[in-house]
RNA sequence: GGGCGCUUAGCUCAGUUGGUCAGAGCGCUGCGCUUACAACGCAGUGGUCGGGGGUUCGAGUCCCUCAGCGCCCA
């Protein structure tokens, strides 16, 4: 085909001129024809839908879609699917704010119920039917959204197979993975003491904790003893719950109570008898050395509870106030503290803790004045009030937190994963080794996959936990709450001797664990299935290491016995242009959608390119000019090769310096390939920049002059025949970065697209040509450019005689370039000089005034 | 408290296995409209490679130590 390059070639339209055509043409769509070892599966983390990108995950997800451009071009089939995270307390969350509703899942459905036009200031209590039609409703509108971002940067994954976490596929995979679980033991359900979100009102996950530093106060609190014993003094800095408390603690070796082990003391207040008890867990450098223990204030009290086996003595309820009923106070009370209790029922803890101190500081067993601290206190990572400790009912998967060989097997997974960087596995590492409690799985929310079980109830209408109700697997999904189970009518719902559905929905990570199975059509499409799993690589971001990619390791070794892909790459942080980190609290997220428009797609995937593996990066308006720069360099360029091709013939190459550059070009794409199989994509495009400038500032103009000879000049020929193959090759190698630029140069002279086209290879170039001649040649051009830009006047001036010392090898290899050179340069005459380095004498013809 | 990463030109960063590795881009300065490119090109300026010690013929590159920054875990 004869090149046809534009006038004025410019960057301008081009997202809209291509996207729809690769739509078109399918360039991207997945051939499931091809087998297992001919297909390159990636298991891209469905974005959590809840409003709006930002450039983190532009960042991560550019970065991977350049080693799928890269690996399609190698002539892999791209299995290549998004999926959106839209079930889930987050989207909840979005969907209360942006209608001003709450579900209460008490009410019944109201027919005619329509969401305001604008979220009032009180939020509208809604049934949960018509709460979870909202949330559905939403989440399309947001995904339509993200998928509008995502084809502009030009991310190369297959629209037709996007998946939702909430979709019918997904509640069927994590229904079933729920069930085999179960089946086989490795998730249970039981009674305990879980952490607890007051405001969410759900259990939540170890994974989801922060720690943060929060201001409180050591209260000295008075415990009487008894027969003669002395007072304790302890120190706490939750004195609201001290009617929960049922022993005080401490370390086995310290001497100032350890006479004290085994006898009773008195609360302050209630009067309730409560141990001295000795654990290795108290500090003796914490407060008094002896703290209370109640049931519960923090992990620690859990512990202690469980290990010395002490009773329950429950105040909290879900709600975070004060249980309306006493706890059980024991045996031998004065009959003070029911009365003392009725006055603080019903309080939040706040509230609680100011009236308690009152009380405290009337009746004397306040010792001193309560002494500010800061603290490391345990915050849900969404939630803006401490948690609490409640005992309730939830399902655990298990993961290893309770049992040391199960832990060391996930080890083991962490160390076949292969990880880039390779340092990442850190990460992994110390989070298995640190898990201390099985995966609670089960949330007392609404918008999500539900526990696929019931409960037959006895004659008392008490349910069995231990005998669920299962659906088979054919049924799937279920929503028990209005699915029956097999030999059970409606009626029975709720009845003695009937049956009850289990209330929760499982944690969104329960489901986006399974992203590999969904993605893959596990247990839906056993051919696709076969073809693609287990996948070939997870990229990801480092903060959900601990989470997401964890999680999706055990759910694969439990359902598969195998990893669930073979490499991760974890891309690093994204920081806000002063390299802070970006965060919503802050108000210095950058929304990625106006530096798009302003730079163009091209610009921000070279930014992103830029970011090495695993670094953090800032957001960069100046990388993303230069990767302008750099499409609009490859624009000219390509019309300027294309110009002087023309319709002129192409011949062998013959020129050594026509085949020093190709040598040099090989190099750089044994590199470039090289930097890609390890998924160093920035090393790839850094190296590929690298050549593509001295090819254009150097080689272009030294030959400029020779191309242009006429059609049946043997030399011209080579020069021709040179930069056509040059050119092609650095389009191609540019393909997976700049793809909008790549596919419109490319279709000014090739057929198809350059997204399906190969991958350079140093076999189409030239490997035995001589390094030294291009690279002489560019130094003694460089030379003579500086000598005219030192002498203040134009490059067109004539240089009446150049002298060039170097080394024979040097000058040796200049000699296959002389009239290049010369031509290049402006040089009249040019002579060379052995010695032992490069210089370059120039004189310059006196210039017209 | 433990672990990991980082500290190279004014700024942002490259520097594989120790031997032209002291680099790139941005910024700044100068020159230039040359048959691709003036919202551009060419050229120049610029650093005792965080401090200290060690191994070595030779160390941004390996070891030790100190300091600062960031992240993760407790």
């Amino acid at each position: 085909m004869s090149p046809q390059s534009p006038e004025k070639p410019s960057l301008d339209g081009l997202e809209q001129k291509w996207g729809p055509q690769w739509e078109a043409d399918r360039i991207y769509a997945f051939d499931r024809s091809k087998t297992r070892d001919e297909i390159f599966a990636i298991d891209t983390p469905p974005p959590t839908v809840s409003g709006s990108l930002h450039m983190g995950s532009v960042f991560g997800y550019a970065q991977t879609d350049t080693i799928a451009r890269q690996r399609r071009m190698l002539g892999l089939e791209l299995f290549y699917p998004m999926g959106w995270d839209d079930n889930g307390l987050a989207t909840e969350r979005r969907v209360q704010n942006y209608f001003g509703v709450r579900c209460d899942p008490t009410l019944p459905v109201d027919p005619d119920f329509a969401p305001p036009e604008k979220p009032g200031d009180r939020e509208i209590p809604i049934a949960r039917q018509s709460f979870v039609e909202l949330c559905d409703q939403l989440v399309v509108e947001d995904e339509k959204k993200f998928e509008e971002l995502w084809r502009q940067l030009g991310l190369s994954v297959d629209w037709s197979m996007t998946y939702t976490t909430i979709g019918t596929a997904s509640r069927r995979a994590s229904q079933r993975a729920f069930l085999r679980m179960l089946g086989r033991d490795e998730a249970y359900s039981a009674e305990a003491p879980t952490l607890w979100d007051v405001d969410d009102r759900t259990a939540v996950a170890q994974a989801e904790l922060e720690d943060r530093d929060t201001p409180g106060a050591y209260h000295a609190l008075t415990f009487h003893g008894v027969d003669g014993g002395a007072d304790i003094v302890i120190e706490t800095t939750r004195p609201e719950l001290l009617p929960a408390c049922v022993a005080l603690v401490a370390h086995p070796d310290d001497e100032r109570f350890r006479g004290r082990f085994g006898e009773q003391v008195r609360t302050p207040l209630f009067g309730v008898s409560v141990p001295v008890v000795a654990h290795a867990l108290a500090d003796p450098d914490k407060g008094s050395g002896i703290a209370m223990i109640c049931t519960f204030g923090d992990t620690s009290d859990v512990v202690w509870w469980r290990e010395l086996q002490l009773p329950l003595r429950n105040i909290l309820g879900r709600d975070g106030r004060l249980l309306a009923d006493d706890p059980e106070w024991g045996s031998d009370v004065d009959g003070a503290a029911s009365g003392r209790y009725a006055e603080l029922a019903g309080k939040t803890v706040k509230q609680a803790r100011k009236r308690i101190v009152e009380l405290l500081v009337e009746s004397g067993e306040l010792a001193g004045e309560p002494k500010p601290i800061s603290h490391p206190v345990k915050f849900y990572e969404r939630g803006s009030r401490p948690l609490e400790i409640v005992t309730s009912r939830q399902w655990y998967f298990r993961n290893g937190g309770r049992d040391p060989e199960l832990r060391d097997t996930f080890l083991a997974r962490g160390a076949e994963l292969q990880w880039h960087p390779r340092h990442m596995r850190q990460r992994y590492d110390s989070w298995v080794d640190g898990l201390n409690t099985d995966w609670l799985v089960s949330r007392q929310r609404f918008f999500g996959v539900p526990i696929p079980v019931w409960y037959p109830l006895d004659a008392q209408g008490e349910p069995r936990w231990d005998a669920p109700l299962l659906p088979p697997e054919s049924d799937l999904p279920i929503d028990p709450a209005s699915d029956l189970p097999a030999n059970y009518t409606a009626d029975q719902r709720g009845r003695a001797g009937g049956f009850m559905a289990d209330p929760d929905v499982m944690d969104t990570w329960a489901t986006s664990s399974l992203t590999p199975q969904i993605a893959t059509g596990w247990g839906d499409d056993d051919d696709l299935f076969s073809r693609t799993f287990p996948m070939d690589l997870r990229p990801q971001g480092p903060e959900i290491i601990r989470t997401w990619l964890f999680d999706t390791i055990v759910r694969a070794h439990f359902e598969h016995g195998t990893l669930p892909w073979r490499d991760t790459a974890i891309n690093g942080w994204v920081l806000d242009p002063d390299r802070k980190k970006m965060s919503k609290s802050k108000g210095n997220v950058v929304t990625p959608m106006p530096l798009l428009e302003k730079h163009g797609s091209d610009a921000i995937r070279y930014w992103a390119a830029s970011g090495r593996p695993g670094t953090d990066t800032a957001v960069d308006e100046g990388q993303m000019k230069v990767g302008r720069r750099l499409s609009i360099k490859l624009l000219n360029v390509s019309k300027f090769v294309l110009g002087v091709m023309g319709d002129a013939p192409a011949g062998a190459i013959t020129a050594p310096i026509d085949r020093s550059m190709l040598t040099a070009l090989a190099a750089t794409v044994g590199e470039c390939t090289q930097a890609f199989a390890a998924y160093d994509y920035a090393r790839a495009l850094e190296r590929a920049e690298r050549f593509f400038w001295d090819f254009c500032d150097d080689y272009v103009e030294l030959v400029k002059h020779r191309a242009y000879a006429d059609a049946d000049d043997l030399d011209a020929q080579s020069a021709r025949g040179a930069l056509g193959i040059a050119l092609s090759v650095l389009q191609r190698l540019f393909a997976p970065f700049l793809v909008y630029v790549t596919e419109e140069v490319w279709s000014w002279w090739q057929e198809g697209s350059i997204h399906r086209a190969a991958w350079p290879t140093t076999g189409e170039l030239v490997t035995d040509g001589e390094p030294l001649v291009f690279v002489v040649a560019a130094d003694v051009l460089g030379a003579v450019r500086k000598a005219k830009s030192e002498a203040k006047v134009s490059m067109r001036t004539e240089a009446s005689s150049v002298v060039v010392v170097d080394t024979t090898a040097r000058l040796g290899a200049l000699s296959g370039a002389v009239s290049d050179v010369r031509n290049a340069g402006v040089i009249t005459d040019l002579s060379t000089t052995v010695g032992d380095a490069l210089s370059v004498a120039v004189t310059l013809a006196p210039t017209p005034s």
